[in-house]
Parts: structure tokens; sequence; C-alpha cells
DNA sequence: ATCATTATTGATAAATGTTGTCAACTATGA
DNA sequence: TCATAGTTGACAACATTTATCAATAATGAT
């Protein structure tokens, strides 16, 4: 059960390459593992899954990154504050996590622009983005 | 200029106090630091400037640790998306950060109960809470 | 003010986490 | 198929965070 429908993996491999970045078996690995889990992982967590597939801990923070850099990753999180990163389609959105079994489903049509207007006209701060997160329970842990 | 006013310090060592941790000059010193510049610090960045006052690197971590758990203490993430602390009032509440001058300002009174029974009634799921960073320009770098 | 209690400190070490290097390798477009 | 240029992973270098512990000092009670 994934947060997002599976993405074409011809469409990952053209955004890899406008960039000029390649599409390769390793990055194809590193992302499926978040696509395999709405739950998400940390970097430690990728680096130990993908060892056995004798994936060095350099190929993940760099994949990590350039999934970021093209939108399909983004990051939540923990309680303790760390950061797990989670599947996602590029552009802005929001993210629902649940406090129980740590699922994120992604959340793109929510305004804040009323808020940002008010908070424009009350603290005169010209608002340019923001980042949102919610937390709770999923309609499966409710 | 300070993003809050000046907080008694009274009130901090009572809050210490409470939880059963001392207020001790190292603390306040910390503690001080944070009060003195909107902008925030991260971790290095406050180790850093204690340095010359023997103040350890175990100590900042401690402190800050305890800052964020009284809720003196939140965090930001800056462009790279690392976390910098900003001195705060407890309670929950939002920033507004500063792109230029990376100051941030806290914003307690901004509601979110509409948006999130949307969400609710939309992804059936139930929202305990939510983290809002908002980005943008100051009144004094717009 | 003095004291006993108990948290705190900072130096150091240990453990983790992250980035740099580079020769061998391989995905890509021509 | 081939030349080009990005990628890989092992390893080292570096950075960040946590653990230890004897010496010190803040607190509440007296
Ligand atoms: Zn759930
Ligand atoms: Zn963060
Ligand atoms: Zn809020
Ligand atoms: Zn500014």
């Amino acid at each position: 059960m994934n947060t997002i429908d599976a993405l074409p993996k011809a469409e990952l491999r053209q955004q890899f390459n406008k960039t000029g970045l390649r599409f390769t078996p390793q990055r194809e690995a590193v992302w499926r593992l978040f696509e395999s889990d709405p739950a998400g992982f940390t970097i430690a967590q990728v680096t130990a899954v993908l060892a056995p597939q004798k994936i060095g801990q350099a190929t993940v923070y760099r994949t990590i990154r350039a999934l970021q850099d093209l939108g399909y990753l983004k990051w939540v999180h923990d309680r303790s504050g760390e950061h797990r990163f989670v599947a996602s389609r590029p552009g802005h959105s929001h993210m629902l996590v649940c406090r129980l079994c740590s699922k994120a489903v992604e959340c793109s049509d929510c305004d804040l622009s009323v808020l940002e207007k008010l908070i424009a006209s009350q603290t005169g701060f010209a608002v340019e983005g923001h980042h949102l997160e919610f937390f709770g329970l999923c309609p499966e842990c409710s």
C-alpha cells in the first residue's frame, strides 16, 4: 500500500536525464525502497536496508539529495525532531504523518493564502512560502 | 533588537528548578546568546561563540535540549534544511523567518482549525497538531 | 549563613554521521 | 558500436553527537 501511485520508471529516468544525471540501478533501488513504504526512512535506515545489495553509503547520500532536488523526496519530522524522507510528487505540498504507524500522505490542495495575508497585515512580513506538516492518526490507526 | 521581550531571569530559573534542573551560569550564557539574536544559531555556531568562555560543547548540547524541552527554544529550517534554534516563548506557535536577515519572529495567534477540519473530511486523517513555518521578508528587509 | 544532597561541568574518549577522493565502471546520445 | 562524461564504492578524512567520570557548584532545608 503506497502513499502515492506508482511512478512510471520512464518518468523518473527522464527527470534525472533532464538535469544531466543518470538513472542507474542503484538510484532506482533507492527510489523503489522509498516507494515501497509510505512511512519513509532516515538515511541510516536506507543505508542499512541497502547494504546487503552492496550499495555504498556515499551513493545513498548522493541519491537522496538528487531525489530531493528533483522533488520526489520530502522530509518530515520524527518525534525526536530528526528528518525522515518520504516519497512524494514534485511541487509544493503538505504532509500528514501518522503518530502510530508513521505513514505519511501528501496533501497538495490546502490553501494558506488567507492566513498568509493575515500575517502580512498583522506583522508586516511579506510571506513568500511556508512549510507545513500535520501529525495525527491516519484512517487505519484511528 | 530582540524577537521577544527580555525574559526575567527569575522566571527561567524557576522553570529549570521546577523540573529538577539547575540554573547555572553556563545555561544562562547559552540563553542570553539566543536572546541576543533573533536569527538564532545552529549548535555549531553556539559552541563556536561560547568556546572563548570555556563552555564545553557537551554543556551546549545539554542546555539546548533543556531549553527546547522547556519551550524556550524552537527550531526553524535554513535554506539547506538544517536546524537553527531560536528563542521563543513556551507553547505552540509558528515562526516567520526572513529570507535575507534570517530574523525569526514568533506568531502565536494563527488558527488552522478550519484547515484541519477540511483535511479530516477529505482524507480521514485525525489531525492532532502541526508544525508550520513561514519564510519571506521581514518589514526591515522588504 | 551553613550544610548535605544531588545535579552539573568540561575534558577526553568513543561512537556516529557526513563528505571528499579517485580509479574502475557504465549509462547515454550520437 | 563508440566516445564521452557521469557514477560507483572502498576508503580516508572530517564533522557531529553521545558517553564517562571525577571535580565542582546550585539548591532547599536547617
Ligand atoms: Zn497510521
Ligand atoms: Zn527539520
Ligand atoms: Zn499552529
Ligand atoms: Zn529581514
